[in-house]
Order: C-alpha cells, then sequence, then structure tokens
RNA sequence: GCCUCAGUAGCUCAGUUGGUUAGAGCGGCGGACUGUUAAUCCGUAGGUCCAAGGUUCAAGUCCUUGCUGAGGCGCCA
C-alpha cells in the first residue's frame, strides 16, 4: 500500500482549492503534498502546502499503516497523501481527507529540526531564515508581500503606467541619498594605483568608480519625459549603518514618476496608491490579516493598555483606505508643534525650529496623536532637501526659501513616502546643484534633460517593506523580507 | 554610529544579600489512550550558565574587556 520510494506527480490537488471549492470534490480520490503541522492522536495529521493560511486534515486510520512509516510523521515533514475527500466527523473543519496512501517525501527529525510546534521569537526564527516561512506568521506575511507587488503592478499597468527598469550599477553618486556600496573587480588587498598613489579606477571593470543604486528616480525622469507616466520597482541599497527596525541595506522601492504633474497630482497619487494597495490586501488576504490580527492582539495582551494598538490591524488598514490623509505644509507642522502638549511641556528631545528637520518624535506625534491619521507634509526648507526638489517661490508668511518636497508619514513606521516636484528650470537647478556642491559634469545628462524638451514633473519613492510591514503589522522590517541585509548580517 | 537592556536545557524563561547537586513550562524521546483541534495522561533524557580575564574561601550571580541580539535615537524609504 506504502510505496518506500518517493515518486512525485504533478497530479495534486491544492489544499486551497479542496477548502474553497469542497463542493465538487466531496467522494472524489484526491491527493495533497504538504508539510505536517501537526499529528494528534496518531490519527489525524494537519497539512498545509502553503497554498493558505488553512490546515486539511487528513485522517489516517493508523491500523492500516506501517508504524514505522507512522512515527516519520513529524512537525513539517513533507507528505504526500492520497484518499477519498469526505465530510468531516469532526467539529473543527468541514472536510477531510481520508487517507487511503501516505508518502514520506522529506523527513523532518524533530530530533535535529529546530522549528517546534510553539510560539517561537522573531529573533529566533530570523535565525532560521531557510525555515521560517513554514511558520503561519512568515508564510502570511509573504503572501501577503507577494500581494502587495503585484497590487503595485496592477495599479499602474491600469492606470497607464509603464514598469521601467533602472540600472542596480550606477556611476554617478551624486544621487544624494546616502551611502554606498562600492562595485568594483579590483583586488581590494592590492588595487592597481596612479603615480600618486590613488586607486586607478580606471583599470577597474568599468574604467570608473561604480556603486550600487540607492535610486532610480534621475534615471526614472528619463522614462518620464518620454513615456509620460512610468515607475520603477527594483532593489536599493544604503550601505548606512544603520540598526533600527525601519532599515534595511538592501530594500525595494517602487518610484513613480510623471510628466506634467506638479506637488499636488504626486500628493493625490500618492494617497490614492497607497490606499489601493491596502484595499487589494484587504479584499484578497482578508484570512492572512485576521490571523496577524490576532497574532498582535495576543502580543499585546500583556501590556499596558497605552502601549496597545488604539485599532486592530484589519480596522487600522479600513480606516486608512476609507479616510483622507491629512495634508499640510511644514511650516504649519512646526507651527502645530511648536503649540502641542509635548512641547510646551519640554517632552520632546529635539528643538522645532523653521529650518530644522521634523524629527522621529515630531513625526509620530503629528500622525498619531495630533491628526490622527497618515499625514502628507510638503514643502520644506530647501536647505535640508536635495538638489532636485522643485524651489517654490517667496511667499510672504514663510520664513525661508522652501522646496516642493512631500513625506507620506504612517502610524508606528513613520516615512512610507518621499517624493517631491522636480526642477525642471535649467537655470534654477544649476544653481541649486552649485549651492550644494553637486559636480555638474556627473549629471549633464540630467542637466541636459531640461535643456531639450523638458516640462514640469514630480515623481516620489515607496518603500516597499516599510509599506509591508504597515500592511502586516510586523514590528520588524527584516521580518517581511526573505533574507534582510543589516549592518553585519548577509547570512542566507 | 550613539544610548539602554539582555545573553542560563532544543525554544521561552526563573534563579533571593555571592554559599551544597542550577530549575520550570513548552519541545524531544519512551509508554498509555484513541474522532483529535495548542489533544490528554504517565515516565525520561537533556546544561561550555555567551567568551576571555579578574575579585573572593566560594561566582550563573560582583568587576573589566570583547562578541551577539533586542529596543530607542540618528541617517532615510
Amino acid at each position: 500500500m506504502n510505496s518506500p520510494t518517493p515518486s512525485v506527480t504533478s497530479k495534486r490537488t491544492e489544499i486551497k482549492t479542496i477548502l474553497t471549492g469542497y463542493a465538487g470534490l466531496i467522494g472524489q480520490e484526491v491527493t495533497v503534498m504538504g508539510w505536517v503541522r501537526a499529528f494528534r492522536s496518531n490519527r489525524f495529521i494537519a497539512l498545509n502546502d502553503g497554498t493558505s493560511m488553512n490546515t486539511l486534515q487528513v485522517v489516517v486510520n493508523f491500523e492500516q499503516f506501517d508504524e514505522a512509516l507512522l512515527k516519520k510523521v513529524t512537525f513539517h515533514a513533507c507528505i504526500k497523501a492520497t484518499g477519498r475527500l469526505l465530510e468531516s466527523q469532526g467539529a473543527g473543519q468541514d472536510v477531510e481527507l481520508l487517507a487511503e496512501a501516505l508518502e514520506i517525501l522529506g523527513e523532518a527529525n524533530p530530533e535535529q529540526y529546530p522549528m517546534q510546534p510553539k510560539a517561537q521569537s522573531m529573533e529566533f526564527m530570523r535565525e532560521k531564515a531557510h525555515f521560517r516561512m513554514r511558520t503561519n506568521t512568515f508564510s502570511a506575511v509573504f503572501r501577503i508581500r507577494h500581494g502587495v507587488a503585484y497590487a503595485i503592478h496592477k495599479y499602474f499597468n491600469d492606470n497607464g503606467y509603464f514598469y521601467m527598469h533602472t540600472p542596480i550599477i550606477t556611476g554617478s553618486d551624486a544621487e544624494g541619498a546616502g551611502e554606498m556600496f562600492r562595485v568594483t573587480t579590483l583586488d581590494v588587498g592590492n588595487p592597481p594605483r596612479t603615480e600618486d598613489g590613488q586607486v586607478d579606477w580606471r583599470q577597474d571593470f568599468f574604467e570608473k568608480p561604480t556603486n550600487l543604486t540607492v535610486s532610480g528616480q534621475l534615471q526614472a525622469e528619463i522614462g518620464a519625459l518620454a513615456l509620460g507616466k512610468v515607475y520603477t520597482f527594483g532593489p536599493t541599497f544604503r550601505a548606512e549603518n544603520s540598526n533600527t527596525s525601519r532599515h534595511l541595506a538592501e530594500f525595494w522601492m517602487i518610484e513613480p514618476e510623471v510628466a506634467f504633474y506638479d506637488i499636488h497630482d504626486n500628493m493625490a497619487l500618492a494617497e490614492d496608491f497607497c490606499k489601493y494597495l491596502i484595499r487589494h490586501i484587504l479584499d484578497n488576504y482578508a484570512d492572512e490579516l485576521a490571523f496577524l490580527d490576532q497574532r498582535i492582539q495576543n502580543q499585546e495582551k500583556n501590556l499596558p493598555k497605552e502601549q496597545r494598538r488604539p485599532m486592530g490591524l484589519t480596522e487600522t488598514l479600513r480606516f486608512v483606505a476609507d479616510n483622507d490623509f491629512e495634508r499640510i505644509t511644514y511650516t504649519d507642522a512646526v507651527r502645530i508643534l511648536r503649540n502641542s502638549k509635548p512641547y510646551k511641556k519640554g517632552k520632546f528631545e529635539y528643538e522645532v525650529e523653521w529650518g530644522k528637520d521634523l524629527q522621529a518624535e515630531h513625526e509620530r506625534y503629528l500622525v498619531e496623536k495630533h491628526f490622527q491619521k497618515p499625514v502628507i507634509v510638503r514643502d520644506y526648507p530647501a536647505s535640508i532637501k536635495a538638489f532636485y526638489m522643485r524651489l517654490n517661490d517667496e511667499a510672504p508668511e514663510v520664513p525661508g526659501r522652501t522646496v516642493a518636497a512631500m513625506d507620506v508619514l504612517f502610524p508606528g513606521i513613520g516615512e512610507v513616502i518621499g517624493g517631491s516636484q522636480r526642477e525642471e528650470r535649467h537655470e534654477v537647478l544649476v544653481q541649486r546643484m552649485h549651492d550644494m556642491g553637486i559636480p555638474e559634469e556627473e549629471l549633464w545628462w540630467y542637466l541636459e534633460l531640461r535643456k531639450f524638451g523638458g516640462c514640469p514633473h514630480a515623481g516620489f519613492g515607496l518603500g516597499f517593506e516599510r509599506m509591508v510591514q504597515f500592511i502586516t503589522g510586523m514590528g520588524n522590517i527584516r521580518d517581511v523580507i526573505g533574507f534582510p541585509r543589516t549592518p553585519g548580517n548577509a547570512e542566507f
């Protein structure tokens, strides 16, 4: 009855298919394959194949099976079961598979296998990244991660955007988005040198210094000024020594760039886009959200009330999807903060002063206390923002020059989006680059975009993992990417 | 990079003013039971107390340094 040698065929029915459309399958013979989540009473196997949150109950009449075979039905062992699908006699499920044949596709010796059928810490599972996707939490997170990625492409495609691939290796270090990873084929221990002792980059692969990209924006602007509406969605690298729950050295970023858009169009796009992504997950991953919601509640039930989330996960997502984001200027934000209770009581660690960047504590006050919803802050002081952001006209009620920059701030994770209307005026851009010490010769092509057929345009960068973090409610960004790269960590 | 906290069994943790043989729950293993749903019951094994050095009659406990992790901050998405 039981074949000792595994013979995998493609004739399997996915468990999601069985559980969501079992009506037509009752009484029929089906084959399922998956990983054992539990083996109760030597009779009931809870089988999960990754297609959904749910398990199929496989019933084995242990009298009919070899004892040595059943001994191998252990936690996370991979099995194949064939039998008839029946209405369940038990209370916990509608249908169950009465196994007629059972095959072990991959053993998981419980004395050696590190995962256990119990709650384990996020830190421990991070060290077991090759196994953690088999857990309820991580399989839910990674199905949702896929869902968000899909929704991104669908949103842009349905709205007439073109997906554009920008280079991973860049020869420019003027993008101004942080420390970069050097890319080289030179012998790092003994690089060729010029006569004055400097590394001779002309002998390197690209005959110049190159780095991993920190942003595809500058190239996306090329696309926008030809195709009108483009977006990028690719890996991004920052060599910052950032040790936080919201930073990765390697992450994925979405960067739409749109010709003829100003900062207000840009904000409208950002808000509509965020809401679309959230709605897509609400509509398609309700089981996953319910599980993650429950998980957070269990986690928080021991915390004092004021440290708990004000709303459940699903509730939060609905709220964000259904309500307008608050839109304020940086100047307004400063005024609100200076009139706030924590400011007057001296609770802020950092000074709130026009011209200084808003700190995390300030952003959190605006989002979580004052407005209690996502906030878009725009028109930041020019002195604290990048050279390519469009210089606003002087305004009498504003203390200094500002640029048409915008940050979308979400509760819990802070900045999800940073963007701007781009400076399209050649002479203004040249002046800004000069003032900020950006070498013009490195970005000659970027400047030429302003000389030949330029136009007003705008765009933004959305941190993919931060959005997934928000939607899944995961506390640490390292738990929403399969194989996180952070300072001192590049395992797997 | 800075600040704070932590590191004890496979996992999560307890371990009193420094004092005999370092404990629990879960997991594992052995057995019982068998329509279970985090199955239940009985039994059992399992320890470089992060590392090195130091103080002391005596260190899991105190001190120094280092390593690793977490939380917060900065940089940002």
